[in-house]
DNA sequence: TTCCCAACGTA
DNA sequence: CGTACGTTGGGAAT
């Protein structure tokens, strides 16, 4: 705890939060003003409709922001509202001061809508019914985070860092008063006549005073855009509805909010390594760390013996220049890639020093001493950029080579001292996914087993390899026709199942949007073009990742692949967040998602109790996520001092 | 400088 | 069987 006045939360405006009102997860809206203070909204259950509460809280320093947040997390535990999680949760994050349930209206506007914009004005229309704003102008490093996002502020206190500038008809009024509009009781301040909300109004303060009270607004906006998002979500269709329990949709939002909050602390954490380990293997690889420009070269010297093969110098990190030297030695292939080379290997000795070079090359420029010097800090961590939700299916990625490690430089991550790794693998996730996604009682029923693929494949009336074949075509979608008759035996065997494939593939295959079982909106329909500014060069392109000249068969496996993927990693992401919430009594860290699998850092003395955690978790997730649908999740747990012990 | 391709790593 | 994503070097387009 930072903060610096201790007897602060005794008196003040903070003491009214916990005057015994504030009913925990209650919605409690926050924008921060780093080095000003911070802003806070809530709606008290006894206060009439419309007419939310704020606060403004001055703190100068971030530390002493921090600490004031942890003592109302400690006694309100709230639901924290923020526009945006990078910029909001920075201060508390920087502390470490754990925030445990969120709304993050970014993430759930991407959830609600799809496509990639977030900023708060995208996410302000959107709630309240508008058309999209025209986009933010394209911009690099600070000056883009200042536009896009709320929550900070780089005034002075010295004067307004540009104009003050009436939009619009003028209605951008600097107080609170004003007529009704869109939103409602909260005040016009930061919206224009149009209703649209105007990102550069908080920046325009003229002192961190007003830059407060400007931010009371924004917060008030963010309570009242939760509101708007959680009704839509309540309103999409769920199976599993029953009086009095929330809808799944809602709980996916919960989750991808707190993902968001989890893959912060990866960025700050990131994953143990152990350089002396890496170093000497990669010695053993690729030799040792250039420093020089002469090293760089003798580093070219590694494609010898390939050029021994082949006639006059050939640049062998171009395939085209590859392709036509191997032509020149009897080898003609379509492509160089290793599958199509590799029967070739024995062809000609050409081909397998290729192969060999290929696979140094790969570690050398990739993950050689270069990538190690840049991603792993002093303290021995490998760090990079996350996403929470991204791409078509709403899956994690993450930069920095931490989702495509090769599996031999694994063994060179290591727990640190007095701690192991607790590893955790769902198996089948996918079609286990299927089975509660499409409801077929018949996949349910194969899920009880701990290898899903031995019912089926008893079901099929073939072996184990054919059934697993089978399923995966009928998930992916075959090209080649190797699974024929067991995919016509699995279409008979689950009707139900296959019928939701064969639906997504069709709205694929017409450009019609889709959800998936979580809520996600999958775009597939070509996008509107938005309103475009008489300024604006051109608009980002925000058309859907399957639209334009792709053909219609590609665009069916990609719809059928992402209601299976999509949903698994929403799946994926409520475990997780579920573990992480239970991990600080445990002295504990995530410190890798892989897809399927969670990588924990914990004290050896509790690795025991989080492998615990690990089957609890997933089993209270389990249950509310695939409730009623008679499908079973397994996970296999291990306990590691290093990565490359998992069995796999 | 920006963008696309080929190639290959992970799930 | 297929899909997803990140990173690299090379080359073409700008």
């Amino acid at each position: 705890m930072t903060s610096a006045n201790p007897s602060y939360p005794a008196a003040g405006p903070l003491a009214d939060l916990w005057s015994g009102e504030f009913a925990p997860r209650q919605p409690l809206a926050l924008v921060v003003l780093p080095q000003v203070g911070f802003a806070l909204a809530h709606h008290p259950p006894a206060s009439p409709p419309g007419a939310p509460v704020t606060l403004t809280v001055p703190a100068s320093e971030p530390g002493e922001a921090a600490g004031l947040l942890a003592e109302i997390e400690r006694r309100c535990a709230p639901r924290w509202v923020w526009w945006s999680a990078p910029t909001t949760a920075a201060v508390p994050l920087a502390a470490r001061v754990r925030l445990g349930a969120c709304w993050d209206l970014a993430a759930v506007h991407r959830l609600l809508h799809g496509g990639r914009r977030d900023d708060p004005a995208a996410v302000w229309a959107a709630a309240a019914g508008l058309p999209a704003p025209p986009p933010p102008p394209r911009s690099t490093g600070i000056a883009r985070v200042a536009q896009g996002q709320l929550g900070l502020w780089e005034g002075t206190g010295d004067g307004p860092a540009t104009g003050p500038r009436r939009i619009s008809a003028g209605v951008a009024a600097d107080d609170d008063g004003g007529g009704a509009d869109a939103g409602g009781a909260f005040g016009n301040g930061p919206l224009a006549a149009d209703g649209q909300l105007d990102a550069g109004w908080l920046h325009r303060a003229a002192t961190p005073g007003e830059a407060l009270r400007r931010a009371t607004s924004l917060a008030m906006l963010a309570l009242h855009t939760q509101d708007r998002q959680q009704a839509a979500l309540g309103s999409l269709p769920d199976r599993r509805a029953r009086p009095g329990r929330i809808t799944l949709a809602v709980l996916t939002a919960r989750a991808e909010s707190a993902a968001e909050l989890l893959v912060r602390e990866l960025e700050r954490d990131g994953l143990p390594v152990d350089r002396a380990v890496a170093e000497t293997l990669l010695g053993e690889i690729v030799g040792p760390p250039p420093h020089t420009g002469a090293d760089e070269l003798a580093a070219r010297r590694r494609d010898a013996p390939v050029l021994a093969h082949l006639r006059g110098p050939v640049d062998l990190r171009n395939p085209a220049a590859v392709r036509a030297a191997l032509r020149t030695v009897g080898i003609d292939v379509p492509d160089t890639r290793s599958g199509r080379l590799e029967p070739l290997r024995d062809a000609h000795p050409a081909v397998a020093a290729l192969l060999t070079w290929r696979r140094t090359e790969r570690i050398a420029t990739t993950y050689g001493h270069r990538w190690l010097d840049t991603h792993v800090g002093p303290d021995g961590r490998l760090r990079g950029a996350w996403h929470a939700s991204d791409g078509a299916a709403g899956r994690m990625t993450a930069q920095a080579g931490l989702h495509n490690l090769p599996a031999d430089l694994r063994v060179a991550v290591v727990a640190e001292p007095g701690r192991v790794f607790v590893r955790a693998d769902l198996g089948q996730i996918e079609p286990r996914v299927l089975a509660v996604v499409s409801a077929d009682p018949a996949l349910a029923e194969a899920t009880r087993a701990d290898d899903m693929y031995a019912p089926v494949a008893v079901q099929l009336g073939r072996d184990r390899p054919q059934a697993k074949i089978a399923v995966l075509a009928a998930m992916y979608g075959q090209t080649t026709g190797s699974a024929g008759e067991a995919l016509r035996r699995m279409r008979r065997a689950y009707p139900t199942a296959l019928a939701y494939l064969d639906d997504a593939d069709a709205a694929g295959r017409a450009g019609r949007d889709l959800r998936t079982y979580g809520g996600r909106r999958i775009r597939l329909a070509p996008a509107p073009r938005p309103p475009r500014g008489l300024t604006d060069p051109a608009p980002p392109d925000e058309a859907s990742p399957v639209a334009g000249g792709i053909p219609e068969t590609a665009r069916g496996r990609f719809a059928r692949n992402a209601v299976i993927q999509g949903p698994a990693a929403e799946l994926f992401k409520a475990w997780a967040v579920t573990v992480r919430a239970e991990l600080p009594a445990l002295d504990g860290e995530i410190v890798l998602c892989l897809h399927d699998e969670l990588l924990l850092q914990v004290p050896a003395a509790h690795a025991d109790a989080a492998a615990d955690l690990l089957h609890r978790s997933l089993a209270a997730t389990a249950t509310y996520w695939a409730a009623g649908s008679g499908v079973r999740f397994v996970v296999e747990v291990s306990i590691l001092r290093r990565w490359s012990d998992a069995v796999h």
